[in-house]
DNA sequence: TGCACTAGCCTGTATATACAACCTGCGACG
DNA sequence: CGTCGCAGGTTGTATATACAGGCTAGTGCA
């Protein structure tokens, strides 16, 4: 009996969560269909599809009908994390980003750092300091933290092509973050990095992000008050939202 | 025939949603059971138990097993708007929450209001000011208008006893918020209002907030850099939100 | 070779049916 | 008079079945 009180679609979901977060099944991979998942499960095909449906719902996966069932292309995930990554939100405004590395290494975690990504002090991680720019002006310095353990090739990475924050979800879906936003003054390092006038304000956010069931990364970014907003958008659910096709072709 | 190509489930949910946006069905009301749904819109109970259901995974309606179907109490519809009233989070510390009310009155929207607000330059808005404070220390000063045909009775309302935000919602379900985050320098008005230090900049939240069908509010909310933070949690769905329980008892 | 068509898989929806679990109120019983 | 228990309504889940519509690959025809 195993006293599995939960419903049969709830176990069938998290079953592909978990093979999802652990990585056997990996974005735009096929997730079997709702026949198959019927058979192998015993289940009804309307138990599969209520699992499958609402996995859809929730951003996991992609279905299109007449192909199949794929794992959603975490990389953009807007929609299960609402942190966008900065380069995508620059291209969305039809502007070019670009990036200079300014500082990367592998370093012992600090007791601050160690506490916050729940790793023993002197843990190896890698530190990562990177400007990004729209249009040639400076317009985030991202002061970055990453669990050695968690990303062995961190630091073969080319961070002005691709941002850590997207390089970090390619390597393994992005499950949680949790971030605080504050408007600080910011020191002279950072104010020079972002060419910004004396007395000008920072919007600072601090970022901590989980993979794979436990903090992987943690980071500072600064931005310039007079030439950076954070928008949101808060729109009742139901009115289905303008999906982002994220399979090209499979 | 009518063409209506749309699901059924999804025609029901909309005509749902229409009635609790219109106000024919107010929080608290009791939705029609699966059962009644069934017989007259003339579907299967499946159906209708799909539409609610998904109602109920949106946050419109709340439902209990054995009792009923409910419309949400959107007073604290934070899962909706994901905007919460600062009372409520001052509250949620666990520290108490004042407020006084530094300027209210009935002005003509300038252009600026007025393009903000989809209305006529000149049309009657309510202009109010209020400073919260959150153990006796200033948070958050308020500059907020009302649409005035929106809310007739506003002036009426002491807001220093509940926040203009929450008296909003409860006049009308808000079905819709946009907000922009910036780092500012307070003008010196707001500056001596929060009881800040010289230099000290401000985290500014602009929001206009949506309700039947049309933005009604638009608010100025600044808080001092040093004694605020905005703070965000991002985890993906599926594994149940904590959702409050809205309905003591019917 | 090239094109049209179709078989076959997939998702999406709709229905009827069934049973479990939950809650309330009422009536019977002590 | 109080309390227990049950009847009946409600949600929650599970299944079998059916049909519509999208997509693809491959067959077969021109």
């Amino acid at each position: 009996m195993t006293v599995q009180s939960k419903p049969r679609y709830q176990q069938l979901k998290e079953s592909i969560i978990r093979q999802i977060s652990n990585g056997e099944l990996r974005p735009r991979d096929r997730v079997p269909s709702e026949n198959e998942l019927a058979g192998t499960a015993g289940v009804s095909r309307m138990t599969a599809n209520r699992a499958l449906r609402e996995l859809n719902d929730e951003g996991y996966v992609e279905r299109i009908a007449g192909v199949g069932t794929f794992v959603a292309d975490f990389k953009a995930a807007s929609h299960v994390l609402e942190v966008r990554n900065i380069a995508d939100e620059i291209a969305s405004r039809g502007h070019r980003h670009s990036a200079d590395v300014l500082e990367t290494g592998r370093e012992a975690a600090d007791a601050a750092i160690a506490g916050l990504l729940q790793a023993e002090e002197g843990e190896g991680v890698f530190h990562i300091v990177v400007v990004h720019r729209e249009n040639e002006s400076p317009i985030q310095h991202e002061n970055r933290y990453v669990l050695a353990s968690f990303a062995p090739d961190c630091l073969q990475q080319d961070f002005s092509r691709i941002t850590p924050s997207a390089w970090l979800s390619a390597v393994s879906p992005l499950q949680e973050a949790r971030q605080v936003v504050r408007a600080v003054m910011p020191d002279p390092v950072v104010r020079d990095t972002l060419q910004m006038n004396d007395g000008e304000p920072c919007l600072m956010v601090k970022r901590l992000t989980w993979a794979r069931g436990r903090p992987v990364s943690f980071a500072r970014l600064y931005h310039p008050g007079e030439r950076f907003e954070l928008t949101g958008h808060y729109a009742p659910p139901g009115i289905r939202k303008n999906r982002r096709h994220l399979l090209t072709k499979v």
